[in-house]
DNA sequence: AAGAGATTTATTTTT
DNA sequence: TAAATCTCTT
């Protein structure tokens, strides 16, 4: 025992040490970016079961990605040297499901939702938001579904009812999404789904209609731990608080300097007012950075600083100074791009480092795609976090629609992904699909049983749908083999069940064998039949809802720990965050992308989101244990037009001491925005109009290329120069490219970038 | 109802 | 620029 409590809590400083074993009451634990605390969460359970002898089922640990929870737990249980069964470990959502799963009674009963209910995803709320626009008589064109979910979600966030947001409008926009609101969400009962904010919402709902089952969560989950607080949101909130009424053990871990997820109503007050909402509350401050060179840990500090909606604290650190933070100007994007897949190849091959040492950051996934060209040429091997999910592949959701339909004959929005996508769909069009929902309503059952009931053999509640022609074949078949493959859902194995779902929908030969890109499709396809398999070994009955269910909540990078050895990481500044990595790139660092747009946009009237910007390069930068590049591009191709690009006012920021420019000219910080914006607050200048955003062309170094070297061209890619041809200031140059051949170009026009 | 061809839209971030 | 959506023809 004894042995065990050094182990415990030797290696920690007295703040976390003091974190680990304050054991009653409310904490709150400021933490700063690499402070060790995820250390202090896994040691403070391990602490907790150990020597205080709380049972792990006593336990709640919430944490922000299940990635997160997996890696606590496996740390945790060698903490303790045996399992940890029985510790609720998770995100707010997979808690919310669990809480959901575990009373389907009173779920059914006072919820009204069924328990094979399923948990519809970003593109199935899109479906539904767009059913509930036409519903309600307005044009889902004009409407923009997007936004009207937006509107919802942040509805649901802050806990208002349909109802309750109907009371409460004050324009004519608030009036159309709350009629919007009410449709979209008897439309998703009516399938018998959630959507993540129901998640939340729900349990909470729960514990209002059955204030017996609230005790009994609160009598049992003695401690409480939530991680990454500052990005919790109101429901979150209601609902940790219902958790923590009863033994008042709520320990929470957050920065605000961490915040980024205000746009998903994560309100910062939480953690900030977590003090007035627990008045008893033990406050401690782990602000001892051990992650970061000091140089790095400097730069994290300067730029956050600039904040003004936040506690007045200074980051530091013990480590040495280590390298210049480098930041490096690049003509575009592909310039960008093979700077930074050059860089690593110089890293790997002098500095002992190998691939998955590294990860590229970017503001939006839109920029991963040139980056990843990049890599593919190189043969340096990647791996992309977020960007298009596996389960989010077409051929993919489609098989898994099938699925779904069977474990929830509801499903409107699977069967509708059915009929168009599958040959099994073949001509059975929109006005048919309208002939048998109507039916449907009518008689007061699932759309699907206007399939059924024209299938040989079924006995309808009522005389089925008056199809003709192409239509009632169509719909005869889809019937047919939905019956067929609904009696054999409950027999089949997963893996036998996907293959009679391919086999008799006609998926399977819908590809054409010939065609490369097709091939490439069916064998994602068929990575789904062997992520299937793995469910076998539940209990039958237990497999489809177990596997549907993961595939709704994995998060992009809950992906990410298979097979991530070796390779470089592409991820987005809000997914990195909670990660780290010795070296570092933060790639498109310019007005319009970081800080993006928006932000700008808003800054006048609302500098909130400007600050969540600055919060998110802050994140990207302590992301970094040894090196960090932060690079821009002069001008960049969006929408497939070029634009000339300002460097991001937040460089103005990095202190010289830290910082060195690479490249022929020095990063010039004078052109950063952050200096425009001095002078703009003086009133010498309107904002950005005569900024002086220069032309590629004024801007391009004037070097003089001579023979032999390598350069990189943004078309024609890599090339040697073979020969050089003065013309008055200028050069015109024969170069060969590596895979266009020759090439003769005039200097001052290629955008050309020399490569070591 | 289906496919070809024209046109228009999109890029903020995610459980 | 690429993908999604619309329009027109059969």
């Amino acid at each position: 025992m004894a042995r065990q409590l050094t182990d415990l809590l030797s290696g920690l400083n007295d703040a976390q040490r003091e974190a680990v074993t304050a054991v009653d009451g409310p904490i709150l634990v400021v933490a700063g970016p690499g402070s060790g605390k995820t250390r202090v969460l896994t040691h403070r359970i391990a602490y907790l079961i150990e020597e205080r002898g709380v049972g792990p089922d006593e336990i709640l640990a919430v944490t922000f990605t299940n990635k997160a929870a997996r890696e606590m737990r496996d740390r945790i249980e060698r903490l303790l040297g045996r399992s940890a069964e029985g510790l609720v470990m998770g995100t707010f959502h997979s808690f919310g499901v669990r809480l959901l799963r575990q009373n389907p009674g009173l779920v059914a009963d006072r919820l009204g939702i069924l328990p094979n209910f399923l948990i519809y995803d970003d593109a199935d709320q899109v479906e539904v938001a767009k059913r509930a626009i036409v519903a309600v008589g307005l044009d889902p064109k004009q409407l923009a579904p997007r936004r009207m979910l937006s509107r919802i979600s942040a509805a649901k966030s802050l806990l208002v009812s349909p109802e309750e947001f109907a009371q409460q409008t004050e324009t004519y926009d608030d009036e159309v999404v709350a009629r919007v609101y009410r449709e979209y969400q008897r439309t998703l009962r009516k399938a018998n789904a959630v959507d993540f904010d129901d998640l939340l919402a729900l349990p909470i709902q729960l514990f209002d209609e059955a204030p017996a089952s609230l005790a009994r969560y609160q009598e049992r989950f003695r401690y409480i731990l939530v991680d990454e607080y500052q990005d919790t949101n109101r429901v979150q909130y209601v609902l940790v608080s219902a958790l923590a009424a009863r033994h008042r053990n709520l320990f929470v871990v957050g920065d605000p300097d961490q915040s980024i997820y205000g746009w998903r109503q994560a309100d910062i007050r939480n953690i900030l007012d977590f003090e007035k909402d627990y008045p008893d509350a033990k406050r401690i401050h782990l602000e001892l950075n051990y992650r970061s060179t000091r140089r790095i840990v400097d730069t994290a500090d300067r730029v956050i600083r600039e904040n003004t909606q936040r506690i007045d604290r200074r980051l530091r650190t013990e480590n040495d100074d280590g390298e210049m933070v480098a930041v490096r100007e690049l003509a575009d994007q592909n310039h960008e791009a093979q700077f930074i897949v050059g860089e690593i190849r110089r890293l790997v091959r002098t500095g002992n480092l190998s691939g998955d040492d590294f990860a590229i950051m970017y503001r939006t996934t839109a920029q991963s795609r040139v980056l990843e060209e990049a890599f593919r040429v190189s043969d340096i091997p990647y791996r992309i976090v977020g960007g298009v999910r596996f389960y989010d592949r077409k051929e993919v959701k489609d098989v898994l629609a099938v699925l779904r339909l069977l474990h929830n004959p509801a499903d409107d929005v699977s069967l509708g992904r059915i009929i168009d996508n599958f040959p099994l769909g073949r001509g059975f069009g929109p006005r048919a699909l309208d002939t048998v929902s109507a039916w449907a309503a009518q008689n007061g059952v699932p759309t699907l049983e206007g399939f059924l009931s024209l299938a040989p053999g079924a006995r309808p509640p009522a005389p089925p749908p008056q199809l003709s022609g192409s239509a009632k074949t169509a719909a005869q078949r889809l019937g047919t083999v939905f019956a067929r493959l609904q009696e054999e859902a409950g027999q089949l194995t997963l893996a036998s069940l996907f293959d009679a779902v391919v086999e008799r929908t006609g998926y399977k030969e819908s590809f054409d064998h010939d065609k490369e890109e097709e091939m490439q499709r069916y064998a994602n396809v068929m990575e789904l039949r062997a992520d299937l398999e793995k469910y076998d070994l539940l209990e039958p009955e237990d497999a489809l809802p177990t596997y549907l269910e993961q595939v709704a909540l994995v998060a992009d990078v809950d992906a990410m720990d298979d097979d991530g050895r070796g390779r470089v990481t592409l991820i987005t500044l809000h997914s990195a965050k909670g990660l780290e990595f010795p070296v570092v790139f933060i790639a498109g660092v310019e007005e319009g992308l970081l800080p993006i747009s928006r932000a700008i946009e808003a800054e006048f009237h609302d500098p909130l989101p400007m600050e969540e910007e600055r919060r998110l390069f802050y994140v990207g930068i302590t992301r970094a244990k040894k090196l960090l590049y932060i690079t821009y591009a002069g001008s960049r191709v969006t929408y497939g037009r070029f634009q000339s690009s300002v460097p991001s006012r937040f460089l103005a920021n990095i202190p010289d001491e830290c910082v060195r420019s690479l490249g022929r000219r020095p990063f010039d910080r004078d052109r950063s925005a952050g200096r425009l914006q001095d002078r703009v607050r003086v009133g010498l200048e309107p904002a950005r109009s005569t900024a002086p955003v220069p032309t590629p062309a004024a801007w391009r170094p004037t070097a003089s290329y001579q023979p032999a070297q390598r350069v990189f061209h943004p078309k024609f890619g890599e090339g040697v120069i073979t020969d050089v041809t003065n013309r008055g200031g200028d050069q015109e140059l024969a170069i060969t490219f590596a895979r266009h051949g020759a090439k003769r170009l005039i200097a001052s026009l290629a955008q050309l970038d020399l490569i070591s």
